[in-house]
DNA sequence: TCAATAATTAGAATGACTCTAATAAATCTC
DNA sequence: GAGATTTATTAGAGTCATTCTAATTATTGA
């Protein structure tokens, strides 16, 4: 069934983002968003674009995490210095960071509440409040 | 005064972590722990070590911060992907960092107060809670 | 003082990421 | 739809932080 528009929801996605829907983007936005929310980095994208048969290259798969990224479709997660990490799910969330194995695992919203905020600096506003439970395997 | 032991604070701080007091170790941790809490690259302190006379390769550098970390001295932050900071403030804190500038000032513990702390997944348990305020530049 | 151990070093290597500038694809205009 | 225009893709070189290697040097403790 849909036999004829294949791509409409992730072409529906790159429309308003103003991003032309190339068979790269495509492809990469369907390995991103058609199954459920998900952590990837750069190369673990890249080698499941090989694996699936599309051939994309590196640069690209970089530039389309980032323009993804600005459009609001992904979101970055730092907890690796060295290591950027694309988020699927935007909505707002927290996150548990295994370092020893790399794992990172959502945890939702309204699992975590933050209060006293402190006042930030002069001339600067809170653009985002990252929280990281990082966990270490049990001895 | 106190002519004969300009270093014994730093020495002090090394002997119980079982780190020979070379002159590199002793000169970075003056550089590290005599002006108050403070945040550094790898590369910044090599600069002021550099600046202050004192020749320490980059790799003893590294190798000196990271050494430092384990023995509890210093903590990592990690805010930016691609680079790590190093802070000399090793009690229970946060974060406020502006992307913008770099800069990476510190929060104390008590003006943040997590509440509902989710359960961990299976056989892990929580190492460290990072909570990082990204801030911009109000427009 | 000497042997044993640990630390430092220069420079090469690595790994993630970005840039360049040439080619190719998508869109716009008619 | 053809051609012009704009945008995207690409291979490969380049960058930057960090780590590794293996040779030299310093510290320790008998
Ligand atoms: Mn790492
Ligand atoms: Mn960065
Ligand atoms: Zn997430
Ligand atoms: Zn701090």
């Amino acid at each position: 069934m849909n036999h004829t528009r294949p791509y409409s929801a992730s072409l529906d996605r790159l429309r308003p983002a103003g991003l032309r829907p190339t068979r790269q983007r495509l492809a990469l936005a369907r390995l991103l968003f058609e199954t459920g929310d998900r952590h990837v980095t750069a190369e673990q994208l890249h080698g499941e674009a090989r694996d699936a048969g599309i051939r994309v290259s590196v640069a690209t798969v970089y530039n389309t995490l980032h323009q993804f990224t600005e459009a609001g479709l992904l979101r970055e997660v730092v907890v690796d210095p060295g290591r950027a990490y694309f988020d699927t799910n935007t909505s707002e969330h927290h996150h548990f960071y295994t370092e020893e194995t790399g794992a990172l695992e959502d945890i939702p919203g309204d699992r975590v509440v933050l209060a006293l905020m402190p006042n930030t600096p002069l001339g600067t506003v809170i653009d985002r409040v990252d929280v990281i439970l990082r966990l270490k395997t049990d001895s």
